[in-house]
DNA sequence: CTGACATATTAGGTAAATACTAATAAGATT
DNA sequence: AATCTTATTAGTATTTACCTAATATGTCAG
């Protein structure tokens, strides 16, 4: 519990990314993630090594794609940073606002302190963005 | 709104620090903050001199004070602490693990949208350690 | 007032994260 | 095969966050 590895906002954008892009046809360049988050591929290749050392993404032949804990790691991020918005747009919080915090936050909180929040509330299905919450357990 | 200067975790847990002192007859000196912090003077000293820079604290042989802007700042990190562990132990988050998770994030969420919930949560005088909230505008 | 001890500061070094440019290598396309 | 697009390597810079060792500055006991 709680053990997780720690990451940075910057490989949490990227793990997010990648994650976005799982169902697509074609897996993920470099180039579309230097685009995708305006730095220059040395950067995004830079930033492709520490998550493969965390096990993250494994790269071959340009492209990479992200390892079981890796989809595991974007999920948890994915469902805290929903019902962190849940939470505070249900206390009164405006929406872009709520989301904007939640993006700095929903990596640096592990994913089973976010749960009990999440039963709390009532399970709710959705988060202010109209997008489904689903429950993950590894 | 939420133009707060940018601060690190180390930062914040500086600037905490120094605050909880502020009401002592005798300033923080370098060794007392080195020992609280278990971190090496120079460490320390590179530390405020960062604070410096961010207009947070003043130095004058080798006491450090908070400025008026480092009070403030002070102030709206522990509010929003104490707001967000309210928050959460009301959400069904055990005490400690609320705290814990709370001086991770309290130093990065601007304090108008913390005090937008604060309101919504019917502005509670303590938070759950007991301590008192006090509303704080500048 | 002077030596000893405590404290502060400077200098210098290391490492990780975050960026860049410029150069080279490798692939793909025409 | 020549060209264009990508990927990778090499090298540089900044910020944060640490350290040790050396020096300077206080302070306090005698």
């Amino acid at each position: 519990m709680s053990d997780e590895i720690r990451i940075t906002k910057k490989e949490r954008d990227a793990l997010i990314i990648l994650g976005n892009h799982i169902d697509e046809e074609f897996p993920v360049r470099l180039v579309d993630l230097s685009d995708e988050m305006s730095l220059k591929p040395p950067t995004i290749l830079n930033l492709l090594k520490r998550l493969e050392d965390k096990g993250y993404v494994e790269r071959e032949k340009g492209m990479t794609v992200l390892t079981k804990s890796g989809v595991s790691r974007y999920r948890e991020i994915v469902e805290n940073h929903r019902i962190l918005e849940t939470l505070m747009v249900k206390n009164g919080m405006d929406l872009d606002r709520a989301c904007v915090i939640s993006e700095n936050i929903d990596f640096l909180i592990d994913h089973e302190s976010i749960d009990n929040i999440f039963e709390k509330i009532g399970k709710p299905s959705k988060c202010p963005h109209g997008r489904k919450i689903e429950q993950f357990h590894e």
